[in-house]
DNA sequence: ATGGACCTTCCCATGATAGGAAGGTCAAGA
DNA sequence: TCTTGACCTTCCTATCATGGGAAGGTCCAT
């Protein structure tokens, strides 16, 4: 399997799959003798956990760390959780964020008339 | 008035103020004899308009759209509301795709032991 | 044998920010 | 007056995850 397959398989782009093999996210896989890389399915497989780590929002860091738990036998899942809740936090610490940002703005929006005359409280705003 | 205390007054770091002018975001400022930036009150206020209008999740671009709005005195105020509204938009679908991760690890988390087992559900989802 | 679809490596770009090196300037105190 | 330390200058590097593209090699079907 070539990387372009190994990429529809997975959903990873050829061109991540490349980096994350550079940054020892994951491993080289084999090659033919002309330097194409081969893939198995164990590393498609392990291409999909990445991905789908990805989409969840976790860091690149985080998914080396789930990764190695997936890996080892021998884990307890209260790692698992640990990361998994603390990313939750991250996330709503971003929610929060930006909800306050929205919230702001929905109420500077409602106070302005958005209509020819050029006065603004969203620029009043802005300028403090 | 130095870079130094630009930075201070308006809570824009000097090296982020020295980025805006070299993107055009903000216009260069005199010099002193031996090449010292100096603001004066007016830039300043600028500064500030900019910081909070990044404190507010707008992009740089969109800051340059609303310094530009700001400073024309013959702007529609529309203009401005459609700007920020589209913003609040582009917030809230920040946040729904947030919401959908934190929700899915929620969910997950909330079906895993988290003891020292190691058979955990998280890790079963991410395997897919 | 040729063409096209693939592969390789290497470099560059994004967006916003920070860190640091090497060197010049300024003001205050000895 | 000299020194010291806090400031300033430009330039280069890094972050994080991803994509784009060039130059060149390979593979397979026609």
């Amino acid at each position: 399997m070539n990387i372009g397959q190994a990429a529809a398989a997975s959903g990873v782009s050829a061109k991540m799959i490349r980096y994350y093999e550079s940054i020892g996210l994951i491993a080289a896989p084999a090659r033919t003798e002309a330097g194409y890389r081969v893939y198995a399915s164990d590393e498609v497989h392990t291409l999909r956990f990445v991905r789908r780590t990805r989409m969840l929002g976790f860091s690149i860091e985080e998914a080396r760390e789930l990764l190695a738990l997936w890996r080892d036998r021998g884990r307890a899942s209260a790692d698992v959780k640990r990361v998994a809740l603390q990313h939750v936090r991250d996330l709503e610490a971003k929610i929060a964020e930006l909800q306050a940002m929205a919230g702001t703005l929905r109420h500077l929006a409602k106070t302005c008339h958005g209509d020819d005359r050029p006065d603004c409280p969203i620029l009043e705003d802005l300028a403090g």
